[in-house]
DNA sequence: GTTAGCACTCTTTTGAGTTGAGTGCTAACA
DNA sequence: TGTTAGCACTCAACTCAAAAGAGTGCTAAC
């Protein structure tokens, strides 16, 4: 038994109305809600054979149908892409204002969240190969330095540096040439012991310092590599009853609040296939708690070899056109963004 | 009538029950729980004067006496500080690791929400005389120039500039200069329009870099105004069936995501009475949908008159003693911090 | 192939009855 | 005068059965 049209038709019109109201949907319903002028009858009949193929399931048996993971996933595979109208205002929105790129971010996963109602997350951008680009220390005061480290991909990180006495103009030449001619370009793993002991013994008396910039160069590229995700809209979550159970809630909040959790999603999505965006209905999400949950994810480019990602998560019964469109508006967003940002 | 010994000790009994429970307190439970030997018809009538009196209500005629907002006021204030023990554990952990400051803050709200079982919040320090420090235009390639911007407490920020042309050594140098002298020390509103002319005339075709330092200074001082708030232990309000009924808890996690809504926490506390701990209980909450529960705050000093706000956010049933213990510990040690972090 | 109709299933709602915790009040006691 | 025992009363919470309602599967007829 194949998928004839007919049967295409009632599946969607379940799937549709499913969508609308997340109550079970009757054959009656259908039998008004479409034109095939068809009684509820036959509709049972074709239900009956929709649910024997594995897309749709009952709750219970008097009950009506809804649909299963294989249902949306049919849905989602073949008949999407509508209305990607009313996503075009997204775009300006986000290109009012040059942001900071933390700023950036947040806003993204903000308007997200609100277009969409359902909560959302924007990893913020990284890179594989994390080299460093610029150093530059400087005197702060009478006893600061600071030191400005700049990662490929330009990732900029301050560290303060204690000294005892303060350091001469031409201390502080002598001792930018020096860091920035050998470590410039380096990775972390790069960067040996040797090199450092031979920085040290080039910086004679300074060497503690120089000990002390080393070790901030490789903190900020290791800090870069434990990710920030933003996250929004968590709380509309309450908006679908089938999520808003305690136990429920609980653990969804929990995923975005200790947004560890939510790594194992970019994980699963950084490597392969990565132009593409990826839906996850139900079970196969990566993320166990969310297996009650849909999850919507695309990979952004920001330059350089860095890469994010953008995720909306919610019911199984999300609106999937809605849902990819903006989140193809998004990362098209993004994707450019830093063309103009760098 | 007035609060005798007798009283207190009913009422204390009926409010620590409360706190355990979570369920309304009886007469019969009083009278076997305290030593006071007295049977559950006189603590009756002592219930029913301290109901008049306002203290403790009643949910519904046949049930037991839960404590009025009243009730916790007299509470907190009068017959708290038992158990400051077990909070000396905290006092290591914070100093474990000399985090970014970023990452501390982060810290100490996870560690009081783990702490505690409630919501918790940490906002960044701030000062109320945003000044510039300390300012350095530096080369990062050809065509970009990267200006770090040092706010008066230690606040850093970066900002990349575009640049047609590659600047050479001298020329950097003198723009480094020129902006120091002129700008150091200043406030945002201190840089007028004519000291902005004077700096461009100066600065000949290098106006329009100016100009954008200028621009990115501002932006900095002002960008610190808004302020930036960690919160953690967000789903730790599903502990607390008081809380989590849908609209609630909803409400709550909103007011935590939308940290927006926190600041009016702030506001009332940054000004006056500033060094102690405040404990709004119920109504007395300035944050409208945390009328059903209890907040608890304290200011940090961080030096250089930064100050932030560490806060707690429970039920009315909270425990205040571990509660003020654990605010008490954390704000001691942010006090401490900056001396060794700056 | 489609439909009407009916018996059947199962959830949801409703309401009555029961239970149990807790109160207020009164009268008696010390 | 303060304390207590006892009793009638209240009310939320629970249980249970009945009724309602939504929807199905199946059969027979069109």
């Amino acid at each position: 038994m194949e998928l004839d049209e007919r049967k295409t038709t009632i599946l969607q019109a379940i799937i549709k109305n499913y969508l609308e109201t997340g109550e079970p949907v009757g054959s009656r319903t259908i039998s008004k809600y479409t034109d095939l002028n068809l009684s509820s009858a036959t509709i049972r009949n074709e239900m009956a054979d929709l649910e024997e193929l594995g897309y749709i399931v009952q709750p219970h048996t008097s009950a009506g149908r809804i649909p299963s993971d294989k249902g949306y996933r049919f849905y989602v595979d073949t008949m999407m892409s509508e209305h990607e109208k009313e996503v075009e205002q997204l775009k300006d929105v986000l290109l009012e204002k040059e942001e900071k790129l933390d700023h950036m971010l947040k806003q993204a996963a903000k308007l997200m969240a609100v277009n969409t109602n359902y909560a959302t997350m924007v990893t913020a951008p990284r890179s594989k190969r994390n080299t460093l680009k610029f150093l530059q220390l400087s005197r702060m005061d009478e006893s600061h330095l600071l030191a400005v480290i700049v990662i490929e991909g330009n990732l900029i990180k301050n560290t303060v540096i204690e000294v005892t006495e303060s350091l001469d103009d031409e201390t502080m030449l002598k001792l930018n040439i020096l860091l920035n001619t050998h470590l410039n370009g380096l990775s972390v793993e790069e960067i040996s012991l040797g090199t450092i002991a031979s920085l040290k013994g080039q910086a004679g008396m300074y060497g503690p310092i120089i000990a002390e910039v080393i070790d901030a160069v490789a903190e900020t590229i290791k800090e870069d590599e434990d990710l920030e995700i933003y996250t929004s809209g968590t709380n509309n979550i309450f908006k679908y009853p089938e999520l808003s159970d305690n136990q429920k809630a609980s653990d969804l909040i929990n995923a975005f609040e200790e947004k560890q959790l939510l790594t194992q999603l970019i994980d699963e999505n950084s490597e392969e296939g990565s132009n593409e965006i990826k839906v996850y209905i139900g079970e196969e999400s990566p993320i166990q708690t969310m297996k009650d949950c849909s999850i919507v994810t695309a990979n952004y480019e920001f330059g350089d070899g860095m890469r994010g990602m953008i995720g909306i998560i919610g019911p199984k019964r999300m609106d999937y056109d809605k849902v990819v469109g903006t989140i193809k508006t998004i990362k098209s967003q993004l994707d450019t963004m830093y063309k103009k940002d760098n």
